[in-house]
DNA sequence: CCCGTAGCCTACCGATCAGTAGGTACGGGA
DNA sequence: TCCCGTACCTACTGATCGGTAGGCTACGGG
């Protein structure tokens, strides 16, 4: 009523939904990573992203669907991160260990997608932890067959305690990037030397002074 | 209306408030660990402890009260089970492997409590992560200790490494357990001992066959 | 120059749920 | 027997928030 049409704010172009759909994830990962999914409404997502709530709703679905394709992107990124980093044809402890660091450099580089994917990871309470929980079996099935293919390259038969490693090694891997949040003086390739002298040299030889390094790097 | 006295179900007798208090932290562990604490509601919580809704808040407070004190007495009775299975006196180890043992037969026999403790461990979102944090904490200043004493014995001098290999294992324990939650038929022992070979022989030694047995059970 | 379609919004609904007001019954002490 | 405190309840409110109805506006093609 009586607004002058020259005093409007510059109001942002009309963009392809294509556009509208990134910036929308952006948001979301970044609200969801802020607080959680619960907490997180949809109404800070939508400011966030610069777009009314219908939008968000005629572009990426209910707010579970929203964050499974959060979800699904942020993982294949990793997932991709760290297929980028490790050659098949490396001994198994050079594939662990580029494996470690590419997965330490997306923790930090990329520190909201990470929060986003661990912590809500294993807080059940709603249908999309399935989307989580495939992912992470996905990661756990992938240091699997690194082991699988460690141990058979040796002579030795397959167990099913191979998975249950697989399992521990990721936790491992989630829980330290964790405290590496909170101490971000530590360099990468320091926190991931760490892990590897623990799950390759074990506490046993470490105590007594061993240590892996790399070869040939 | 016009109900025959005679007609009314048998009512629970008054009890002391100690007693309700228990059946009321009882109730909100098992339906905290089936919901998760958003999606757990507190009239769910209050019709399992068979209490009406203002008597949680008369005896145990608002939501994050409730469950702060869950989490206060799952985490302190976990901690003390492994308390009692570690003997200071024995070699470094002896006490990681009898600390996974009581860790792994907490969760086997405990699993709501676990469940409460772990899922919602990480999930970020409300105040209340600070008590988890606290106590996850607590535990990995547990096995650090533990660390540290065993590289302080021969000779080394503690440095930060200790702090993250410490929550690097916290994170495998937690990590198996969950793995544990869906191969219930894996012996808890067979469990505890594919972890401690990992982290005490480590992964190096592991493919070539070497493995870690308990002396003097 | 019109019309369809796709981008985009304001303003609202309805359900769920934490938290409470205000009352009833029971028991023990005087 | 009266009284008072404590155990305990039913029934409500207030707010938050996911989700939607309906409409407005720019642009491209005929």
């Amino acid at each position: 009523m009586s607004v002058d049409e020259e005093s409007r704010p510059a109001r942002a172009k009309r963009l392809p939904r294509e556009v509208r759909e990134r910036q929308i994830l952006d948001a979301a990962v970044t609200v969801f990573s802020q607080h959680g999914y619960h907490n997180a409404s949809m109404d800070e997502i939508s400011d966030v992203a610069g777009v009314s709530k219908p939008m968000i709703y005629a572009y990426l679905g209910h707010k579970e669907d929203l964050f499974a394709a959060c979800i699904r992107r942020e993982a294949s990124q990793l997932m991709a991160a760290i297929a980028d980093g490790v050659h098949a044809e490396a001994p198994p402890d050079m594939q662990l260990w580029h494996g470690l660091r590419a997965f330490f450099r997306f923790v930090g580089d990329q520190r909201e997608s990470w929060r986003v994917l661990h912590r809500q990871a294993t807080s059940q309470g709603g249908p999309f932890s399935e989307e989580l929980l495939a992912m992470r079996t996905r990661a756990i099935t992938l240091v699997d067959a690194l082991l699988v293919r460690s141990a058979t390259s040796r002579g030795h038969t397959a167990t099913q305690s191979t998975e249950a490693l697989a399992a521990a090694l990721v936790g491992a891997g989630e829980s330290l990037a964790d405290w590496w949040l909170d101490h971000p003086d530590v360099p990468e390739k320091v926190v991931a030397s760490w892990l590897m002298n623990l799950v390759w040299m074990g506490l046993g030889n470490l105590v007594d002074g061993a240590v892996w390094t790399p070869t040939g790097e």
